[in-house]
DNA sequence: CAGATATTGTTGCCTAGGCTACAATAGGCA
DNA sequence: TGCCTATTGTAGCCTAGGCAACAATATCTG
């Protein structure tokens, strides 16, 4: 398998992705929410009063995302900030009832639409690549916290002239 | 399997995805490109000369998209922008020398970051992996090419037993 | 040929994520 | 108690993608 094949799976996985988040996001924005903002709300469902950075971990994401995603979804009036009272820097956060309404209809679409992407490997087949999958999901977390030290050196000689990035 | 679950396979498959670009967009870093454009760099490779449309149609893009991402690696260098003598209306995408040069050190880094998330796996789950993967890629292609016009209703899939390439 | 239609690239406006710096606040410790 | 450090959320500046509208060209059709 070279990686210039198209069939590399680097390529195979990256399309995976985002084919099924295209999908995804097609079908929900007839609910009026962005797929991003429907992993907030399933969060904030099963976790209710958590704090920003609590969600932001939940999600792991950045402190700054979740905080301009909650800005967003507070302005569509999906959630709410309340302050805590033990502390003050902390704003918990809370589903309006309208949110939680849409919740479960949420979930049927994005069970329906993974189970759509799976439909043509038999029950064996995809036992067998959910069991895959996480596998190289703990592998490739144990990379990333790992490799901020410098796993793999790269003594990179950069273009002259590259944009900063 | 529950959604709720969070071995649920569409929270495995989305963190899998979102594993491997962040630990391979911390790895490439060094080299003063972007993953984004890196793929734009191993297109523009195989593919010199191509236009801005169809660059986008390989990275399957938006034109915008494309357009603004080539916008960034012109200042950066990385590309040059020539004129069809053909069709004035076109623009033929070409590689510098030092993006050339560059490309050859970030294929080595891109498969060695899939070789080491696959690192637990033995080659016929690599294989098993692989072939699973390519299936449901092209079962979400078939999704996306025909969801488009309903918004609102859900079409139901094709289940398609397509060959793995 | 002229007029309608299609394509190409750009721009504006949106979501979304990352990194850094910062003010407000908590908490630890001398 | 008072200082120093850590944490929390925010704001600024970046990359990146999507959609819609638009001008400049090309192309097709009557």
């Amino acid at each position: 398998m070279s990686p210039d094949d198209d069939g590399y799976i680097g390529y195979v996985l990256s399309d995976v992705a985002r084919l099924i988040r295209t999908v995804f996001d097609r079908r929900v924005r007839s609910l009026g929410l962005t797929r991003a903002q429907w992993l907030v709300l399933s969060r904030l469902y099963r976790r209710p009063g958590a704090s920003q950075t609590e969600l932001a971990d939940m999600l792991e994401v950045d402190r700054a995302s979740a905080g301009r995603m909650i800005d967003r979804m507070e302005k569509g009036h999906w959630v709410e900030r309340r302050g805590d009272a033990g502390d003050r820097r902390v704003k918990r956060l809370y589903l309006t009832q309208e949110a939680r309404r849409v919740h479960a209809r949420m979930w049927a679409i994005a069970e329906r639409t993974v189970d759509d992407a799976l439909a043509p490997l038999s029950p064996l087949e995809r036992a067998r690549f959910t069991g895959l999958a996480a596998r190289v999901k703990e592998q490739l977390q144990s990379m990333a916290g790992a490799d901020g030290a410098g796993t793999t050196e790269v003594p990179a000689p950069r273009p002259s002239r590259a944009a900063a990035s």
